[in-house]
DNA sequence: GCACCCGTATGTCATAGTTAAATGCCGCCC
DNA sequence: GGGCGGCATTTAACTATGACATACGGGTGC
């Protein structure tokens, strides 16, 4: 395996066995589709927490799903600038823009210690071939990130920084919750504040103050690394609107 | 036709007879990817300048290509503030995600008159079924889509605003010499400073003092609504990078 | 136990960016 | 041709945010 600083974990979850099957709001796969998908995922792969396995101007042989574990898209400025662009959670897809154009644009991150499942550019075609829903799922995929990255324009573009730092913890927290990784309304982000900053277009500090701030308004309690939304409802008044519930979803 | 305040025009471009096709840069269809796609497209469809066709809300139940004119994708918060998110110029997809999903996120207006091929969405699942290029090519174009919002998401996040002033216009001038839209490095660009400060997260006043001091590095010139690049390598120097030449592309 | 490092927090000052208001230009109508 | 209205561009005053310097707390390794 030549994919960065991951490693081959030794142990494999057969696609039928997907934990990720399990999860309401995820769609289920056909017999026929299922039998593909077991053939497309030629790996499994870990990725220690920190490590960029994907990096913005290399080729990408493969397309991904996250397994277990945080990670994140980024780009940076010539001097050391970073965005990150998005959160990839459980069952988010990676490294699609890789596995159909030239090169990378933008570099994958893992922020915990991360399992994903493998699956070659190569097969794309035999996919795309044989089962147009799968095919169409991955359209679909592809233009969820996209309205998600919309999404995260405009609150960069035209929120002020308490609106759009309340949005975007609400926004994540949804999407763990959807994950089931909450808790009684708490959970550890496994993200620091400097994340957070380069997530929001701000810079450190500014976001230590933006927190204190949202943290006045008693919304949300972070203590001990904990994050807790106690009122979920005056955290979307803060942060404009609410993140409606997702449609059930396909993943690969 | 619903279509917003769009209407059909009485006139019917073949796609065999398609301008576009004379396009260097955009992929050729193979004979029975153009009859298909002839058959797919049912409808040409002129908006005027200022008409929003598409609506953040509403479902779509189509999918255009731009054939003459631009367009702008954009979101706004309850209190009128506006994010441009990218503009359409010829060639590009629009309503991709509203023909996917359950509805639309974000807006388009038309920016000048517009000229729209109309493909139904309820034939998509035929396309993906029959032409596995054509899905792909789909598949791709969700997939550029989105490597130019990361890179505007960037530029919003973490340049300056002369720097993201300078990378807008010289990605805005290299799609438009793209589509043949440039003579003698030179351009009437058909936004205002309005469309460039909601497309920059910038106030209007702001984004009027940027292009002053933009104008002044002798990099560009604006005079009488035409904008020409006098440097290109100087501009590319402000922006902090230049704007990679693309790849051939698909369209549809 | 101590030192170091990383993450979080705070105060001060500077400046990039916004708001409010003014000016310029163009098109339309009388 | 002149006046008016609307839109685009510009200027002056004010503020949100960035940068710098420093402090504090907790965890890890020696």
């Amino acid at each position: 395996m030549i994919v960065g600083q991951g490693r081959s974990n030794g142990q494999f979850t057969p696609c039928d066995l997907c934990p990720l099957r399990q999860r309401r709001g995820l769609r289920a796969f056909t017999a026929d589709e299922l039998a593909f998908v077991k053939e497309f995922k030629t790996d499994e792969l870990r990725v220690d927490a920190g490590a960029s396995f994907l990096r913005e101007g290399t080729r990408s042989e493969y397309l991904y799903t996250v397994l277990h574990g945080w990670a994140f898209r980024y780009k940076m400025l010539d001097d050391g600038r970073r965005q990150i662009l998005n959160y990839a959670l459980p069952a988010d897809m990676l490294g699609l823009q890789g596995a159909l154009m030239r090169e990378m644009e933008h570099s994958v991150e893992a922020l915990t210690p991360l399992t994903l499942c493998v699956f070659p550019r190569a097969k794309l075609w035999d996919l795309y071939s044989r089962f147009p829903s799968l095919a169409f799922d991955i359209t679909w995929l592809a233009a969820r990130e996209e309205q998600l990255i919309d999404e995260h324009l405009l609150s960069i573009g035209r929120r002020t920084s308490l609106e759009r730092t309340a949005f975007l913890l609400l926004h994540l927290f949804a999407r763990a919750e959807e994950s089931g990784l909450v808790k009684d309304n708490a959970i550890q982000f496994p993200f620091t504040q400097q994340h957070l900053a380069d997530t929001l277009g701000m810079s450190l500090v500014h976001t230590n103050k933006t927190l204190k701030r949202l943290m006045l308004s008693r919304a949300v309690r972070w203590k001990d690394r904990v994050f807790e939304v106690v009122d979920r409802a005056a955290l979307a008044e803060i942060a404009g609107e609410d993140v409606a519930p997702r449609a059930p979803r396909p993943f690969i």
